[in-house]
DNA sequence: GATGAATGAGCGTTCATTCAT
DNA sequence: AATGAATGAACGCTCATTCAT
């Protein structure tokens, strides 16, 4: 798939150690150099795993694109109540983006202006991920618990509401004298509670 | 303040004309001799009017924060209803965010490795942005208007899933088929919405 | 000869690629890894083959010396006459550099710091290709046909003719509004009638 | 023109050190870095002085296309014969060849695929050349003394002969046994013979 | 008040080559 | 007979910054 794949474990290793850099230096602080200090490995050995630093960061944003998905899956799995369904994506999506904030900030804070450069793929893959919250917007709507005129612009309303709340805590922006999980809980509540049509 | 202030219209330009290349460039993309390019002086000079690189951006930010502050302050001048205020205190803020995409990324995107270097001041002049909201919602707590617990949460809570929105916005992340003025009322209404007393 | 030759139809594979590759990529944007991955095999087994660079190209050099001197004998073949021997000369060196410009490059064009690494045996090589053009000369000039006065002189002399031909040709920098076949026609014969010793 | 002048002894020695090295090292194997450790400062430096690698380069040959031009122009001042003119053409070319080796190698043998990249203006000053050799031809036709058809293709064609002449001995092909100022003579004779139209 | 001159560190990337297997 | 794994050196180039004037 992507440059042959001679060890396993090496490349396994770059990901992990890129994705980790990620969190300390940002995307534009990154070089192939410091990744290679890190793994202590020459920096031509990156090159033997991956194409080019564009290569390395597209794979790791389809793997956390994929992991982001799989835990929106898991989290919903067997719920049936469109709410409950609701607050379990929000929930599994701030701790996605909580528990794996280097994925996250290559996912989607880096600038468009390199995004740009990666494949329509990756796009794809992420609105996969937003379709899961349309879904259970439009299921909820249908069983007239939820008020939503357009449940992909509700569901972008929503994700806007999270990637606000992951990006300040990752940022490290939220007041360090306010409780996070606090803070967490109130954001879930009233984005799910947002939703709730008014049943009297 | 910072480095001898020699000859003030020529720092005011640098200013502004760093702002204005921060909307094309990024900051990443953004040099100095960039800068000095456009203003047309040579690079040394801006080390007239600005310690460094960090100090000039600094300054920026400092600008902005107070900038926003204006801005949100005059929108709420002489209205007197809560959800009024704070629906006009979303509406200022998402206006300012998108009007000013380069002073909003350096203020609230800039990765926390850069961010860091900068002094608490700054943070210190953030928190006054985020008191306005706070300070409306609990007069709306006192007059039962508004469903509040702890009002310095709230604000932050409200301000995350803002900074959500324009952070969306500016990277370009929310899909072009969605109606995005659409998509900012509703993000407004809701976020308003979510803080409303039950009143039957 | 060079290197175990362990199997002969690779090796001969190897010359090939590397020969045809010169013509698309010319000789500083050839590179090892490029030949391998147009063989099929890592760069690695080239190796096996040639002790270097250096060792593959001088094997090319040897083997485009030994050719051009095949074409050259080919040419004059059973033509007696001295002025229809040294044209036919002529126009065997411009037909063999024009079709094989990757031979011709570097054999001939290549920068002596890269030559100067090669081996005496290939210039006596390439000595027997100019004693093909001398014997002619001075067989012409026992005749009386020619005007010689140091057939390897005048060999090196009509040498350098074809060579401006060629070397400008491939290099194109001959006009394009120039018709080239008439160019190539006039430059042998003004080449062969230089020689001619002027008989009234 | 190009890049501010600075400091115009600095850029003049990058050009004169850049010419020498050339010879060396030929293009491919001259590298910024080596001009800077030549010249006794930094890479950076030179980016001071030339654009790019390009622009020094291009500025060389500039350099060697009009100091040619000078040097033919001046060879034939004042020369009225035909003939004469165009043996003094070529024995300045074959002058400037073997006086300058350093621009012969941008000006004339540098592989095409590098040559693309420069302006067109030196296409033109280059023919510029061409064109008085094709005009002295033309005239020594008119005067019925030289037997030439189409003036364009005979200059290309003397064009060819000299370059043969200079680049093999540039690249020190000829054989040392000769006397190399008897063949250079001896090709400058016959070049110019060649075009003698024969008069009984 | 402003600049010309210069640089060391760093960037992403390519290269020929080696060595153990 | 062939290769996977790895590297040091080099490439062109950009950067923020300094210092003497």
């Amino acid at each position: 798939m992507s440059t042959s794949a001679t060890q396993p474990e090496l490349r396994r290793k770059i990901l992990d150690v890129t994705r980790h850099l990620l969190i300390k230096e940002g995307y534009a602080g990154l070089s192939m150099r410091k990744i290679a200090r890190a793994i202590g490995y020459s920096a031509t050995t990156i090159y033997l795993y991956f194409k080019n630093k564009d290569e390395l960061f597209h794979t790791l944003i389809l793997e956390g694109l994929e992991l982001l998905y799989k835990q929106l899956q898991e989290g919903v799995d067997g719920v049936e109540d469109p709410e409950k369904r609701l607050r379990a994506l929000c929930e599994q999506y701030l701790m996605f983006g909580l528990r794996n904030p280097e994925y996250y900030e290559i996912m989607f804070i880096m600038h468009p202006e390199k995004t740009s450069r990666f494949p329509v793929e990756d796009f794809r893959k992420g609105r996969r991920n937003l379709q899961l919250f349309a879904d259970t917007l439009a299921r909820g709507a249908d069983q007239g618990l939820f008020q939503v005129e357009d449940s992909r612009v509700s569901a972008s309303v929503i994700w806007a509401y999270l990637h606000g709340v992951v990006s300040l805590l990752i940022a490290q922006r939220v007041d360090v004298r306010i409780n996070h999980e606090q803070f967490v809980e109130e954001a879930i509540d009233r984005a799910v509670g947002s939703f709730r049509a008014i049943t009297v």
